[in-house]
DNA sequence: GTCACTGCAAAAGGTTTGCAACGGA
DNA sequence: TCCGTTGCAAACCTTTTGCAGTGAC
C-alpha cells in the first residue's frame, strides 16, 4: 500500500464511488454495448447511486420499488448481475447473511463498518507490488485482489 | 497448482493451513469449549482437512456422505457455521455462484486460482500497519480484514 | 444419567428462469 | 418495426429451524 492514501489527512478515503460519475459511467457503457436504457434501469442506477453503504439485492428490490414505483425482482436482478459482470458493483462479505454489493471503482478498497455497514473506500492504495513479492517463485499470474477491512467508523465508536 | 510450485523462494506460501495441524487444533478448541467430538464431527474436519480448494457447503455435504456415510445437510452446515465463528474458515468469493469456505489461520491471505480454483496461502504478510496508516484522520477503528488474490496458478497458466 | 448433538423433514430465504407482453432505438 | 427488456409466477437452490431420538462424557 503506497502513496498519498497513506498520509494522515487521506484525501482519498471517502464513501464510495462518487454517485453521479458513477451514473454517468454505467450510462456510457450501455450505450456502447448497444444495450438500452429503461426506465426500470434508470430508477435501479439512481437509487445505486444514493447508496453508500454495502445492500443487498433483496434490499435493492424493495426500496426502488417503493421509491420509484418500479422494479420487478426480475429485472432488479439481471440488471445488478449485469452490473457485476462489468465490473460496477463490487461484492462484499456480511458478517450477518449474504453477500452485499457496493459501487466500485477498480484499485480501490472497501472498509466496512461492522456496526452500521457504512462504507468507507480508501483509494491510491497499491498492494500490487507488495503481493508480487510475495508470491515470487509461486508461478502465481496475479490478475486482481480484493480487500475487505473491517471495523468501526467513528460514529459507531462514539456510541 | 502442485506441491512443488509452494517451495519455492517464497517461504511463506503454502496450499491452506497443513490439514492434520488444522485438525489438531480445531480438536484441542472443541476439547477446551466443552463441545462434543463426534462421529459427524470427525467426518467434516477430515474431509475439510483434506481439501485444499475452496468448496462450498453443499459440496462438503455431498462429498463427506458419499465418503464417510455420514454427515446430514443440518449437522454438516451447523458444525461449518460453528468452524466459521471460530475462525477455522475463511469464506471466499467464487466467481460463478455463492460463496465458498477455506481452511484458515489468522493472519494469512488466500490466493485464489480463478481457473482451477486451487488456493495458495501467504502468510507473514501483515497488512495491519498499511491499513492503520492508510485511515489516519477518519476516525476508523480496524477491527481484521480480508485479502483476495485472484489470478492464476502455474499449471493453468501453462495450460 | 444428562444434556449437547444428530437427523429428518419442513420452512425460509435468496436467486434464476420461461414466456407472453411491452417499448426503446 | 424489431428485438432487447420487462413483469409475473413458478422453479430452484441454499441455508436455517423445530423437535424427537441418540450418544458422548
Amino acid at each position: 500500500m503506497s502513496g498519498v492514501a497513506c498520509q494522515s489527512t487521506n484525501p482519498h478515503a471517502h464513501h464510495g464511488v462518487p454517485g453521479p460519475a458513477w451514473i454517468d459511467a454505467t450510462l456510457t457503457q450501455l450505450r456502447s454495448d448497444k444495450n438500452r436504457i429503461t426506465q426500470p434501469r434508470m430508477a435501479v442506477l439512481h437509487w445505486i447511486a444514493g447508496r453508500d453503504a454495502p445492500f443487498t439485492a433483496e434490499e435493492a428490490v424493495a426500496e426502488i420499488d417503493l421509491t420509484h414505483g418500479s422494479g420487478s425482482r426480475a429485472t432488479v436482478y439481471r440488471f445488478l448481475l449485469w452490473l457485476r459482470e462489468q465490473g460496477w458493483l463490487a461484492r462484499v462479505h456480511r458478517t450477518d447473511r449474504d453477500h452485499a454489493l457496493v459501487r466500485q471503482r477498480p484499485g480501490h478498497h472497501q472498509v466496512v463498518c461492522v456496526s452500521c455497514g457504512d462504507t468507507l473506500v480508501i483509494g491510491g492504495c497499491d498492494l500490487t507490488p507488495l503481493i508480487g513479492q510475495s508470491l515470487i517463485g509461486t508461478g502465481f499470474a496475479v490478475e486482481g485482489h480484493q480487500l475487505e477491512i473491517y471495523g468501526r467508523c467513528r460514529s459507531c465508536t462514539d456510541a
